[in-house]
DNA sequence: CAGTGGTCTAGACCACGCC
DNA sequence: GCGTGGTCTAGACCACTGA
């Protein structure tokens, strides 16, 4: 085999090095891999280690397989992207598509908390913006956003801030987001986004504090929204 | 091969079989199953069918296996059911695990939600329990915990009741918990909770409804809390 | 039709647990 | 040493896609 003798099971071996071909922007989202046959040629393993990484990346969502077709980027479109990490509903219900206006961006220094989460050197730029997300028609969630400018440069520059972020991210910035950790708590509204909710200041909201992890492992975005709850509800399954 | 001729692929007839075995009690937690050749040469399938089905359930975290043991079906010990499923964290720290005191025990008809909710007869005699967690010997998380009876039957005569519900779910009545369904919420605290909680009525809290599911895919259980969050939060990784 | 992924098999060898 | 699960291979056949 043409793999380093490395203590690790070859299918392991196969899967980082595909990861780091992926990492490092070597195919792009939608864009096919070599076929299962190609990579083991190439390799100098089984069609059968290729297709046990393979799916193994597919089950992490970094790939996505058609058969009779081939192995593809996964994409984050919108819908993907959102139902995968909004966790908004009406309770009881199905998941919701947001619309979002975009209150403001600023440039700025990093706190230190952020320097931290975000791992920065110190007064690192970042951006932040300020975003009012609607549930059918209803301002429901205000959120702010904190972006490293080493990782999203000029991203304040841009015009077109689409619904979903993270498809921005993908498709400019190379940035894929695998997972998102969200702490959640209650607390009061503050009163400045008290007339943006059409809420009262101090009722009581859900506040989410949310890091967004790249497919390198590297945490790129904080964020931190209010939401009320009156009629809906961050809802989850744990498997 | 002796199993059916089903439009399904070989190892998803072997994957349901062995669910339904599971199911039916066919073994019992912490039994191991019969060896993947056993099994291979019972159901007419070679012994890599077999495996990809026993590595799907073990993904699902109905099995386990021990290299140079054997495949064992899962326990919900109270740690793994706890580090599972208790999503209490201090902020951005590790997991927490919660002591409980138990407040009282009651038998009475379900509502009309729950008859829904649970998929019960009109009536059906349900137990709820009200439950205190501490969390760092701080009242924390105030729960009301709802079991119909006809799944736990005589589970308000039980005169010790866990810290984790779901290991005498699974010990004394079948019962093993795959998922939940957390629905979560900002509220003002009832004031008839305030003094287990030491915070006032009406302070800010976070709602968490949980449904949690059966191996068979049944609901069994309801659950309603209440938690402050000064110094806790819900935190949730997904993926 | 050729090329892709999906399923299934049979068999080899390794790593681990236990007697 | 034996039985277990874990890895890896080689090859057959099926199902789907698109030229």
């Amino acid at each position: 085999m043409s793999l380093s003798a490395g203590f690790q099971p070859l299918y392991k071996q196969v899967y980082d090095l595909l990861t780091t071909r992926l990492v490092e922007g070597h195919w792009k989202p939608s864009e096919p891999l070599p076929s299962e046959m190609a990579l083991a040629k190439e390799l100098g393993v089984s069609q059968g280690t290729v297709r046990k990484s393979l799916n193994q990346m597919v089950a992490e969502n970094l790939l996505q397989r058609r058969q009779g077709k081939g192995t593809y980027v996964a994409e984050h479109t919108q819908e993907s992207s959102l139902f995968r990490f909004f966790r908004w509903r009406e309770p009881g219900g199905d998941s919701l598509v947001p619309e979002t206006q975009l209150l403001s961006v600023s440039r700025r220094a990093a706190t230190k908390a952020e320097c931290q989460a975000l791992v920065l050197t110190p007064k690192a730029k970042v951006v932040e913006m300020l975003r009012l997300r609607f549930l059918q028609e209803q301002p429901v969630i205000i959120e702010k956003v904190v972006q490293p400018l080493d990782v999203f440069p000029d991203i304040d520059k841009e015009d077109l801030i689409p619904n979903s972020l993270y498809t921005l991210y993908q498709e400019k910035y190379g940035i894929s987001i695998v997972s998102v950790k969200d702490e959640l708590r209650a607390c009061a509204l503050p009163a400045k986004y008290a007339k943006h909710l059409n809420l009262e200041a101090a009722a009581p909201v859900l506040m989410t504090e949310r890091s967004s992890i790249n497919i390198d492992g590297r945490v790129v975005e904080l964020s931190q929204s209010y939401a009320g709850t009156d009629k809906f509800v961050y809802s989850v399954q744990l498997k």
